[in-house]
DNA sequence: GTCTATATGCTGATAGAC
DNA sequence: GTCTATCAGCATATAGAC
């Protein structure tokens, strides 16, 4: 603990990570200083600059590991039936995958302008192949004839927006579960799509 | 144009609301300087003291005139009627207003971590006296037998991020109208609440 | 009412010792 | 791999001239 130098190259990096995320998810990333990482990181601040090109980088690399870990885990569950089951773990996923992850989450949502062009037209791209994962589900479940859905674009912005939401109020240990959560958010997920 | 000096109060002050506004929905509380404001203003960076005690005031100010604003003008349309006809009410007013003023929306959604401790208390009391309106027309519908919802207070949460993501996407010229957008999202809206 | 000048301190990033 | 020292610049806020 008291320990000033040595060679830890192998811990120090994801350290220098998991910093940035926390720090940047409590107080924004513009707010944040290089010394303030260091400092949670236990190394001054030049030390940093051995795992990250620079601070945007930093911001980038969190948002990128972020929004690829969503895709990835999205296609290890997307379900194979019929749209409404797919719907069903559609709206299962998102809501435990973003109650699991909350300040990457928040970072992914809040940090977009703090960006550079380039990055941002990045993130973009990956967070538009989500929204085309919803998007195909609810054309399946229209043409199918199942689901009543004026708009299939805007009802997917629409349910993404709602089913985010439940990190901005819901509390471990509140007054309901996250199964209760997921079954309430699925009847008003299923009803809107006249399912 | 030219004119260095002079006496301008009467204008002044609003005119560094605005640029402190449009500047905070573009970079963010943490990255604007009072010198950009004031450069902005085409004063000094000394003169925005005048009409601000700090840079934490400017914010609080502007959060707390849009909650307000808020709160008063849905006060003028708060329809009476039937819970569902003071429910559409809601969301046409809710989606409409909020894209009538898209920065002041943005600022109020993203900058609550950079307000002071007490300042976030207030604004999160007028951000509830908000919710507790929508949710008294979905409580109504629902002891009235119009409505069919689980839950009312995850009602509420569930329809507002909804609605308000509707800022995040929505472009004026864009493929569909804003009355359009109000009919789609009403749909959407009476279904989830199973009226 | 606005200006200039200034105080005090923090910023991202780099160089070079160890 | 980490440290210390440093650069050049920008931050908020205030004092006092005009």
């Amino acid at each position: 603990m008291a320990r000033k130098t040595g060679s830890r190259s192998e811990i120090t990096g994801p350290r220098v990570q998991a910093a940035a995320l926390h720090l940047f998810a409590a107080e924004g990333y513009a707010a944040v200083s290089m010394r303030r990482i260091a400092q949670e990181v236990g190394v001054q601040a030049g030390a940093l600059y051995l795992y990250t090109s620079d601070k945007q980088s930093l911001l980038y690399d969190l948002m990128q590991s972020h929004m690829t870990e969503l895709l990835e885990a999205w296609r290890q569950v997307a379900a194979v039936g019929s749209p409404l089951e797919r719907l069903r773990a559609f709206n299962r996923f998102h809501i435990f995958h973003h109650l699991d992850r909350p300040e990457a989450v928040f970072v992914a949502y809040m940090e977009l302008r703090n960006l550079s062009p380039e990055n941002f037209t990045r993130i973009e791209a990956l967070r538009g192949r989500y929204e085309a994962e919803l998007e195909s589900i609810l054309k399946a479940g229209q043409q199918a004839g199942q689901f009543d859905i004026p708009d299939t674009k805007l009802a997917t912005m629409a349910l993404i927006a709602m089913l985010t939401g439940v990190n901005t109020w819901f509390r471990q240990g509140g007054r309901l579960s996250r199964e209760r959560v997921e079954a309430i958010y699925w009847d008003m997920v299923r009803k809107a799509v006249g399912a």
